[in-house]
This record gives C-alpha cells, sequence and structure tokens, in this order.
DNA sequence: CGAAAAGCTTTCCAAACTGGATCAAGATTG
DNA sequence: CAATCTTGATCCAGTTTGGAAAGCTTTTCG
C-alpha cells in the first residue's frame, strides 16, 4: 500500500513492506517520472507508465492507489533526490565563502538537471495555467528549496559578487538557464552543436553561469 | 487544402480560397499551439483542437490533412512571427551600435515570449527525445533563426561587452532565460511573487538579461 | 442566373485505450 | 505451515482515437 500510512492501526499482525514490493515502486516511480516529463500528466496512461516498468498495470492502483498519487510521489522522489544532492554539495563546501558556496550549490544543480531533466521540464508543462498539483509542488517543494537562496543571493548582491537588482528574478534566471540547457538536450545538439552529456559541457556550462551571474570578486576579508 | 501547393497545375477551373477558409484556418492553428503546448503532441486529440477552435473536427482533416501537418503548420505559425518581431526590431533600432542591437533583440524576445508562451513549451517537450518533428524544426526555423546571432555574440565578446566564452552557449543561455521565466507563468508568481502578467515586470527582466549577459560598455568609437 | 467548386456538417467506424475492479496464484514472513 | 504481502491474468463498461464518407450550404465566376 501506498506507504503513507503507518502501520500505527488497532489491528495487530502487520508485516513489514518485502523487497520486491519497494523494487516494483522504484520502477513505476522511474517509469513515471519518465513518461510525465516526455507527455505530461494528462497525455501519460497509467498503462504507459506500467509497460515502461515492465509491470502490470493494476500494480500501479495496488501500490499508489491512482494515477495523481503516483505523480505526486514520482516528484516527491525528484525534489527529494535533488534537495539530496543541493544540501551534499553544501557541506563538501567546507569553505566559508559566500560565493564558492554558490558556485557549489550551482555545479550540483547542473549535474542534477542532467541526471534527471525531467524536474525541469514538469515544472514548464504544469506551470502555465493554475493547476492542483502545480500549488501542491510549490508549497511542498519549490518554497523550501528557494527562500534560502534569494538570501543568499541578496547577500552576494551586497557584497557586489553579484549584479544588482531583483534577487528572486535573478535566482529564477539562473535556474532556468541551466535547466533549461539540460532539459533540450537533443535541441542543443543539433541546432548549436553544443553536447550536454559530455562532462566537459557540463562543467562549461556550470563555469559560464558562475561567470555571468556572480562576475564579481570576494571584497578582501576584513 | 493545406496550401502548400498553388494552383499551377495543368487542370483549369481552380478558384481562389475564401475568406472563411482563411479565418477557420487561423482559428484552428491558434487552438492547435495552445493545445499542444499544454499537452503536447502525443497528449493532444484533433477533437480537443478543433473543440477549442470552435469548430467541427473533421475539417482538421480538410484544411491540414493531419495532426502531423497541423502541428507543422502551428510550428510555422508562431515561428514566422517571431521572426518577424524581431526583424521589426531589427529595423527599428537604427543606431549602428551592436550593444543597443542585441538589447533591443532582447527586447523583441521576451515579448514575444510573453505572448506566445508556447514558442518554449513546445521546443522543450520535443526537445528531449530524437524526433521528426523536432528535427523539422530545427533546420527549418532555428537553425536560419540562430546563426546570425552566433556571430553578433561572438563579436561583442570580441568587443568586451559580453562575457568571453562559448558564444553559442551564451546565446542559449539567455534564450532560456527569458522563454524560460516567460513559459513559468503561475509558478513564478507563486513561487517566488514574480508577476510576468505585469508590463514593469517585463522591462526589468528585459533590463536585467541585459545587465547579466552585456555587462560590458561599448568601447568609444575609434 | 446557374453550375461547379469550396467549404462545412453530420454521421459512422473500427481500433485502441481509459482508469479501475476482481480474484486466484505466487512469494515471504513469522 | 498459515497468515499476509505481492503479483498475474482477466474483465469491464465507457470513452477516445484519427480518419473516411457522403450529403448539405455557401461562394465564386462565367
Amino acid at each position: 500500500m501506498v506507504s503513507a500510512e503507518n502501520d500505527q492501526g488497532g489491528d495487530r499482525r502487520t508485516r513489514k513492506q518485502q523487497q520486491r514490493s519497494l523494487v516494483t515502486q522504484q520502477k513505476l516511480l522511474d517509469a513515471a517520472i519518465e513518461a510525465f516529463s516526455e507527455n505530461g500528466f494528462n497525455g501519460t496512461s497509467t498503462r504507459d507508465i506500467a509497460e515502461r516498468a515492465g509491470v502490470h498495470h493494476p500494480l500501479i492502483t495496488y501500490h499508489f492507489k491512482n494515477k495523481d498519487q503516483l505523480w505526486r510521489a514520482a516528484a516527491d522522489k525528484v525534489f527529494l533526490e535533488f534537495r539530496h544532492s543541493l544540501t551534499k554539495a553544501f557541506q563538501d563546501n567546507d569553505q566559508n565563502c559566500p560565493k564558492a558556496r554558490m558556485a557549489s550549490l550551482i555545479r550540483a544543480y547542473v549535474h542534477y538537471a542532467k541526471d534527471q531533466p525531467a524536474m525541469h521540464k514538469v515544472l514548464v508543462q504544469e506551470a502555465h495555467f493554475a493547476n492542483e498539483r502545480l500549488d501542491w509542488l510549490i508549497e511542498t517543494h519549490l518554497k523550501p528549496l528557494f527562500e534560502p537562496v534569494f538570501d543568499w543571493i541578496g547577500e552576494l548582491q551586497e557584497l557586489g559578487v553579484a549584479p544588482a537588482g531583483n534577487a528572486k528574478l535573478l535566482f529564477n534566471m539562473i535556474r532556468l538557464s541551466s535547466g533549461g540547457l539540460l532539459a533540450l538536450g537533443n535541441e542543443l545538439r543539433a541546432s548549436s552543436g553544443i553536447d550536454v552529456e559530455s562532462p566537459e559541457t557540463l562543467d562549461e556550462i556550470a563555469d559560464m553561469i558562475v561567470t555571468v551571474f556572480l562576475p564579481g570578486e570576494m571584497p578582501a576579508t576584513a
């Protein structure tokens, strides 16, 4: 079952979830991420997802209750993994330099966007018209993620490292230029000769974002 | 009929296209742009398009032969209008200053992306997996549009106006940050308090893109 | 005016697909 | 071994799919 509810009910005799169940759920989640990011929520059928996962489609009902819950579980997976990779980048960066810290986050973002372009694509698909899923996504994942970064950008602006102006706008420009580049994939290769599959290109992208959005040097420490 | 072929055939007795036919076609094209950008190619049904256009669905077959041709005609409309608005911006800008010229193009881009977010959304949807429609779009519209701009960016880099680095990458960052911002609409309002509907915000976006991507001043003329 | 072409409406189709329900069989656990 | 978790195989009733067909209305143009 959808694993949201823990076994705290009155009836005893509840067993732990089996390993193969977890495997099936992960297969379904990965397939769902892929399918939803290709065809949007409406354009994706549960059968399509099950087929990609190599699993019988009624298992979706069994594990996730319905299509909507599956979508949310898939979004959870993407954004929790993403937050985890950001946290890791944040911790690995032991220097106490705001510019280096932000550069490290940008690098982590670029890499995650490459591995999981669905994150950007799904947002573009859901974003244009008002929408319950979108609201949920924003409140659950986006806002908690964005709010601290707004402040960091403001801090960098005060230090003269980032260009002046609306910090929130600046932040969104950063995330959209990187997320957009990695989501375009084939288009970039064919239209501009940029191969986002190569690790060198990935570094080049991260470096250029830092150059463009954080052009200033850190002032000498007092 | 799909209007691609002109009446130069051997048989006489061909009449000119009627006005109401053009109206129907435009209604279908606008509806198609909207629908395809919301749900992608696979996720959109011809009936959905016809309904949005307020027209009986067999008219799609009559005017565009099939769904694929309708998609291409819709893409044609979007990109031809876009090229037209760029050309206009280019001509209105009579100064011979490369930075002012690029700034003017950026402003035109931002405004068009606001009026027609489908341009960006459709690209994101089609781009990720190789795809005949994508190839067609790139060869027909993207490449002719991009190639001159690559050179202009290079020129601005040599003048020290734009940051050094891969010019094609830089160009794509510019177009994706603006296109992305305008395509996100509701998401930006809810997640970051940015209202892309307001004209002031639009100007703010264009100005910030210029600030960030064209930070240098033009050198004094010799 | 009047015939022919252009445009549109209605109806139909056969096939595929929709999300979900049912229930017996198989796998794990305690 | 028996209770429970997980899965497989079917079925369902309804909808949707892209497109074909045929007749009706409007426009064109001699």
